[in-house]
DNA sequence: TTAATAAGATTACAATTGTAATCTATAGGA
DNA sequence: TCCTATAGATTACAATTGTAATCTTATTAA
C-alpha cells in the first residue's frame, strides 16, 4: 500500500497504456482512444482515470485552460515490477523453461534476436550449474534436500 | 467466464502452486503448506479452496475417506496463459526487449542457456526485419503508418 | 454577459476478493 | 453403536473493482 506498490487492474492498464504513449494527455483523449478499443461509457473511463490519480500512478497538471495527465512510473519499470511479480509465483528453476515458452509464442526481429543471443552471452559468465530452488516446501515438486 | 477463463487471484495461485506441487492434497496438507509462508487462517484458505472449486481450477475427489484436490489446468499452461495476457499489454514490438529484461534479471543455468540458445537459433527462420505493432492506435508510441 | 458544454468530483450499486466465524455432516475411535 | 473431531458448506462483512449517473464548476461560444 506504500508509494512504490503499483497494482492496477486491467482496466486501469489500458488507461496507463494510453498515458504512457502520448506522455502529456487530456481525459478527452484518453477516452477518444479507449472508446475504439472498449464498450466503456466515458464516465467509467473517467472513474478509471479517477481512481488511478488516487493511487498516484497518474498526475494532474492544469496547463493553461486543459488538464493533463502524465504517468508517475515509466511503462518499462511498470513492466518489469508486473512480471517479476508472476515470477514470484514460479519455482526459480522454471526460469528458463518459461523464458523459452515466451521466446517461442513470440514474433521476433533479427535485431531482436541478435540483442537476446548478446544477452545470453552476459549471462554466460554468472551462470550456474544447477539454479537453487527456494520456494517454500511443498509449493514445488524439487524436494528441498 | 467461460470454461476456459482460468482468472485467478494471488492468494488462489499460492493453493494452486500447492496442489501443482502435491498432485493430490487433502485441504489439510495444504492449510499446512501455506501456513508457513501466510499468515491466513485455516477458515481463509478453506474460502480459497472452495473458490477455486467453484470457478473449476481444482476437483474433489472422494479416495476413500479423505476429500483429494486437483488440479483441472497444468501449472504450465496456467503460466502461459497468465503471461500472454501480460503479454497483451505490451507492444509486440517491444517483445524482444521485454524478455531481454526478463533474461537480465534472472539467475541461469548453462544448460537454460543452451536450450534459449537453440529456442534463438531456431527462431532465426521465422524472424523478420521489423515486428509489426498491433496496438490500438493510440496506446502506443508507434506510429501506424 | 449569459448560456450551454465539458471536465472533474461525488455518489451509486453489484460483483469479486480478503478474511474469517459458524454450521453441518460424517468418519473413526471408544 | 455412539460421540467427537474434522472437513466441507454456509454465512458474513469490509475493501476493491466494474460500470455508470449525476452534480458542480469553469470555459467558451453567442
Amino acid at each position: 500500500m506504500n508509494r512504490h506498490d503499483f497494482k492496477i487492474t486491467a482496466s486501469e492498464w489500458e488507461v496507463m497504456r494510453t498515458v504512457w504513449a502520448q506522455g502529456q494527455v487530456t481525459s478527452r483523449m484518453i477516452i477518444e482512444v479507449l472508446q475504439r478499443k472498449k464498450e466503456w461509457g466515458a464516465a467509467t473511463i473517467k472513474t478509471f482515470i479517477g481512481r488511478l490519480v488516487k493511487k498516484g500512478m497518474l498526475t494532474t497538471e492544469k496547463e493553461g485552460k486543459k488538464f493533463l495527465y502524465s504517468a508517475t512510473i515509466g511503462e518499462d519499470e511498470f513492466i518489469r515490477k508486473t512480471l517479476d511479480e508472476i515470477f514470484e509465483n514460479i519455482c526459480d528453476k522454471d526460469n528458463g523453461r518459461t523464458i523459452a515458452a515466451l521466446i517461442e509464442k513470440s514474433l521476433l526481429s533479427h535485431e531482436d534476436i541478435d540483442r537476446l543471443e548478446r544477452m545470453l552471452e552476459m549471462k554466460k559468465k554468472e551462470a550456474v550449474e544447477e539454479v537453487p530452488c527456494s520456494c517454500t516446501p511443498g509449493q514445488c515438486r524439487c524436494e528441498v534436500s
